[in-house]
DNA sequence: GCTTGACATTCCACCGGCTGTAAGCTCAAA
DNA sequence: TTTGAGCTTACAGCCGGTGGAATGTCAAGC
């Protein structure tokens, strides 16, 4: 099949496939016409891909992925270990995340919202007093 | 102050206050000898736009905050909304990199983790069974 | 046979928010 | 006077794509 095709078959955008196959994640045979050419395996390979980074893994990390699913002599323990490094970074964002959310949420109940200049919003981003 | 002192003063790397001002979100006077020269006002302005940052405002909205700042017949409506709209882009960041967690905390306990190659992780990317 | 339109190709630029590096200027201290 | 720190500009690179330009290929319709 050709990439638009593959793209369909896969949810990535066509110009992601020639992206990931720069990146060396994706091979492809051509045709004599020089388009690339894909079968069930590399569509499978490309639904990978599109797994992994629905679960947020990095495209090296999703490298990594795929050179453990080759590897028919892996350890699950090597893939579990990446989850585990992987799911230590969500929770490190999700942290941050949720403590810029409640910051905020105190600074807007704060703010009177109305057709005054005073914000608590602005003193706070100005005068660094972002409780009390 | 010399730009190393601002950095040091506001919490923004010298680069990054360079960057600042390639964007217009900071202005600086110039010495004689071309070197950059900030008062206390300009540090506040650094200070208020780490800030910002801090919360996790884009540069265009900590533009927009400036602007808002720097108005004085501003309302704190005005304020109060765009705080809203990064809250919710927030929540919406904060939900879909929950979504991540909860799905791999659910394949980190279904893979052994073991020198087994079988692994409900790969297994999954490979072919879709996030869940059961 | 010719045109049209939907595909395909490569290559380069851009997004955000910096960070690193290189080459060169300025200045105070030893 | 020379060193070394600090300043300047400009360009490249990071991540993970996305957009666009210029060009090539192919099947269908006239």
């Amino acid at each position: 099949m050709l990439i638009k095709e593959a793209a369909v078959a896969s949810g990535l955008p066509a110009k992601t496939i020639r992206y990931y196959e720069s990146l060396g994640l994706i091979q492809s045979r051509r045709a004599g016409n020089g388009y690339r050419q894909y079968g069930t395996r590399d569509v499978e390979r490309m639904q990978f891909l599109a797994r992994s980074r629905t679960l947020g893994f990095s495209l090296e990390e999703c490298r990594s992925l795929l050179d453990l699913y080759d590897d028919p002599t892996r350890a699950s323990a090597s893939v579990n270990a990446l989850a585990r490094e992987h799911l230590d970074e969500l929770d490190e964002k999700i942290r941050q995340l949720t403590a810029m959310k409640q910051t905020l949420i105190d600074l807007v109940s704060r703010c009177p919202g109305n057709q005054s200049p005073d914000c608590a919003i602005l003193d706070s981003l100005a005068h660094g007093q972002a409780k009390q």
